[in-house]
DNA sequence: CTAAAACCTGTAGTAACTACAGATTCAAGA
DNA sequence: TCTTGAATCTGTAGTTACTACAGGTTTTAG
């Protein structure tokens, strides 16, 4: 098991999480993270908690969820006792977010089919996908 | 039928494309409409082919094309005789970014419907959301 | 000790708009 | 004709979540 205080330069840390170091700065900048230890020469120093809270910021935005998100999990996260029904409420929020949009790239998927099934190609005096595109409605 | 000489305020454009007035403006900014006319006052006058262009430009963006893409699917259309060969190609480029699109969205659907189904709300000492989000992998 | 790699700050760019501020012009009613 | 309120004008800054420099300093490996 890695040990608990290990130390990350922000490139080994940007390695382990995979998030890359322009990020790392820009979540610092933002306050998504707190800014860590420097070295005498001015190098931040991270721990394995940043490590941690870097993973979970990432992971959520695999996920999906936008900064603002993730900061409110965080700020719930951090809280002594974890507000379960918050957190659930975003998540589901999210959720149904992502459904909408999965609902809407397939009706675009099928329109998108349509038109392009009655296209033959090649070059001709008229498109029918450029007609589709100056037609008025759906 | 309208009128093909017809004649149009920005704000009538605006509500006859469902472009909003600035978005109108900032089409002309980037190339992707023709500066019009203006009157004496220097208010923008438009005619009907600014009016079909911008309902060509509103429909390929609610279809998910990029202005790029728009940008290059009105250069073919202006040709005298359509290049439907490369229309085609454009709009199924774009319908294969639609279908990775709804790959990644339904991943995610499962996976935040997974979590989100472990969790019973409420205040709780631990939270099964906020502990994926902080696991490492998938 | 030296040279290359890593790191620093700060700014600007990305996509596709939206939202002002502050000034001018237009349209309709009295 | 005058007035007033709506519409329009230009130009700039803000949005999201980063990425990409430029120009300088520090660290590290040989």
């Amino acid at each position: 098991m890695p040990g608990r205080d290990q130390e990350f330069s922000i490139g080994r840390l940007s390695k382990y999480t995979g998030c890359n170091v322009e990020t790392i700065r820009y979540y610092e900048k933002v306050g998504l993270i707190a800014a860590p230890p420097r070295t005498a020469g001015g190098h931040r120093v991270y721990g394995s908690d940043h490590a941690k809270r870097l993973g979970f910021i990432r992971r959520s935005r695999e996920l999906g969820f936008s900064l603002d998100e993730i900061r409110a999990l965080l700020g719930l996260a951090d809280g002594s006792e974890y507000n379960c029904g918050k957190v659930k409420e975003i998540t589901l929020h999210h959720l149904q977010s992502v459904k909408e949009k999965i609902r809407d790239l397939r009706r675009l998927e099928q329109t998108l089919t349509a038109i392009s099934d009655e296209c033959e190609g090649g070059i001709a005096p008229r498109c029918p996908i450029i007609e589709a595109l100056y037609s008025t409605h759906c």
